[in-house]
DNA sequence: ATCTATGCCTGGTGGC
DNA sequence: TGCCACCAGGCATAGA
């Protein structure tokens, strides 16, 4: 499930195949995909170059001339580049014929992903967007407003690190994996975390992160390999996948239990419920 | 205002 | 082997 840094390197690697590429034609054969009129897609994108790729959060954003398009993976969304139609395999649901006569495809077994089209610079106004908190390894620990967040929030502390509208670009894998660093357990309640054990859950966010980014992210549970998202991290996850195997630390076996209906994995032994 | 439950989807898995 | 119920989960929405 692509996450921040998943999005990240998806972003990076398409950059080269993608930028001062023109769209010709664009083909979807499940257009669901696309929260618009397809016709109106069509119209508006057709004739436009590629100029840049961006990203907040989980979410990409491609910059053309006149418009800028929206682009959330959800769970298995990926992106193909295609030398020719026969290519396409199953679960290709929507088709940029490029000028270089290659094919950007945007790929979804689970057709969770949506693709959104803006006017150039309005990806901020959008719903979705504009809701979004602070990215997870941007953070500064002293931001008072944000601690208030969690010290007001009655309810886990992974289901507050999953919420996008306190902090964005955590996903189940890697809120796993940083309360795991933090020795928090994840059905705390975060209202009753002391102001530095959140310091500490964001520092570990943040150090979480920018090494799963520059190992290229995290490949689990993928069954074929799809551009810029095949990572290393998978190697480095110390809790989240491994029920049943010791804990790294102190050989504890590694639990998985549901947190606000996510699947969560953690240490009972170095992430005990605190006493009060 | 906060929090929880449900729907969107398909492929993989386990039970019979 | 096949059928079926169930599970995985990010986010929008409805409901408590």
């Amino acid at each position: 499930m692509p996450e921040l840094p998943e999005v990240e390197t998806v972003k990076e690697s398409l950059k080269v195949h993608l930028i001062g590429q023109k769209i010709k034609e664009i083909y979807a054969p499940y257009p669901k995909i696309i929260k618009m009129d397809l016709s109106d897609f069509k119209k508006k994108m057709i004739n436009q170059t590629f100029r840049d790729i961006n990203r907040y959060g989980k979410y990409l954003f491609f910059i053309f001339d006149d418009y800028t398009l929206v682009s959330h993976l959800r769970l298995e969304g990926k992106y193909f580049i295609r030398n020719a139609l026969n290519e396409l395999t199953k679960h290709e649901h929507v088709v940029f014929k490029l000028d270089n006569n290659k094919f950007l495809s945007y790929h979804d077994v689970r057709k969770f992903g949506t693709i959104e089209l803006v006017d150039k610079g309005k990806e901020f106004t959008l719903f979705s967007v504009k809701k979004l908190g602070v990215e997870a390894n941007q953070i500064n620990t002293d931001n008072i407003e944000l601690i208030d967040k969690f010290k007001r929030a009655n309810r886990p502390i992974k289901s507050v690190l999953l919420d996008q509208t306190i902090v964005t670009g955590l996903g189940n894998i890697y809120v796993d994996e940083t309360l795991f660093r933090s020795k928090i357990n994840p059905e705390e309640i975060a209202s009753i975390l002391s102001v530095e054990e959140i310091k500490t859950i964001l520092k570990n966010a943040k150090i979480v992160l920018d090494k799963a980014i520059k190992l290229g992210g995290t490949t689990i549970r993928t069954y074929q390999s799809s551009l810029g998202v095949d990572g290393r991290f998978q190697n480095e996850l110390k809790v989240h996948t491994m029920a049943g195997k010791p804990c790294p630390v102190c050989n504890t076996i590694i639990k998985k239990i549901r947190v606000g209906g996510r699947g969560t994995y953690y240490c009972p032994s170095c992430q005990p419920r605190k006493k009060i």
